[in-house]
DNA sequence: GCAGCGGTTTTCCGATACGAAAAGAGCTTT
DNA sequence: AAAGCTCTTTTCGTATCGGAAAACCGCTGC
């Protein structure tokens, strides 16, 4: 990708500038996890054992932490090391906080289910929350089991819904039932009673 | 969690120990990581630009390399940097299926904001999700802002809530409405319109 | 034997990260 | 407008990192 240099790549001005604008993105990202919490520089020096004009000179990328340092930053903030790269180049911003109107959001039907998906605009969420309607005109909303990578939870705001997980038997819920479950298995909903029903179904991964 | 050591940590012998041994984790990853490519330390110092010797010293865990070379070596190696730390993995139990009937959990109760913590039996899920009440007689449920790392997602069963976020304006929801955010920010929900409203919280993380 | 060779570790200094203390930079109060 | 306060940046001496070269450690062949 870069060279593959012979040359001993001393330090040439251009990449001492690329390495600067590489801090400053892990700067960006130490002090927007800082922030989010709500402490000063202060705070994180005293939580993570680091001193104030490290954090501040890391935050501002002129100086390149050590293996050391980041690891004590990442403990002290509660993080794991992975969450300061989770994002490089774009993610899930920290710090976000968005909010859903009804009917803002794109309906999309598949079989007798209805729903949107919410948040659809934010990146990598951690959840993809949706809001749906069952209705009670077919039986069951899809041809056969589906199944992804993750976990979903899943619970009834109205009306009954039954829900099969494949070598399992049926489950019916009432409003304000739920279940929780590995969406790696089969599984499929539909509405119970005759009666159209509303659910709220959060899954993770995809 | 650690010492919240108001003494400058000067470098303990346990304090090096312990950095030492958390160097080497990473210095194992490292070599893994070349070692799997078949790479020699010569063939990683010429693809990543980083001496041989620097990368020695990392991979045995005797130096601690600064997020310059960090960065040079994942370049070099075709990793993002999220892989030299990836995680632990999955200790959620695959084929898990549970279901939640009403009333099943213990109500717990802080302030004005009752709830049920549901699948608290369920060891590491990746969602928490806790379904309560927030009663109309306070105006608020805590004293202060609520914090946690990982993201927040809340939808409105019944009622009117308002989200107060750290920093930002109130929001008002109702029925069927929601927010999705970072949960590390400062945030609190309060009943709004003089009665009760009932509300469904999905967490990660904690 | 020992010479040659691919690979890794050690040595040794110049470059740079690190932390304590001092200096700024906004604020609110009196 | 000075004093006080909180938070951030700068300064500067020291500890540590970083790289070129030398030393080391199996190997294999002659």
């Amino acid at each position: 990708m870069q060279n593959l240099a012979p040359a001993p790549a001393p330090a040439t001005p251009e990449q001492s500038d690329n390495a600067e604008r590489d801090r400053q993105d892990f700067g960006r990202r130490l002090r927007d996890l800082r922030r989010a919490r709500g402490w000063t520089l202060a705070q994180l020096a005293e939580r993570s054992g680091v001193a104030i004009s490290t954090i501040s000179k890391a935050e501002r990328g002129v100086m390149a932490l050590t293996y050391d340092r980041m690891l004590q930053l990442a403990r002290g903030i509660g993080v794991d090391m992975a969450e300061f790269f989770a994002s490089e180049g774009e993610s899930y911003a920290p710090g976000s906080f968005a909010v859903a109107r009804l009917g803002e959001f794109r309906r999309q039907e598949t079989g007798s289910y209805v729903y949107e998906m919410l948040f659809s605009e934010i990146r990598n969420k951690a959840m993809t929350p949706m809001l749906g309607t069952l209705r009670a005109d077919h039986p069951l909303p899809f041809d056969d089991f589906v199944r992804h990578p993750g976990q979903e939870f899943l619970i009834v705001l109205q009306g009954v819904v039954t829900v099969h997980a494949e070598g399992r038997d049926p489950v019916t819920l009432r409003a304000g039932e739920s279940v929780y479950f590995d969406s790696a298995q089969g599984h499929l909903y539909a509405a119970g009673n005759g009666q159209d029903a509303r659910i709220l179904v959060v899954c993770t991964e995809s």
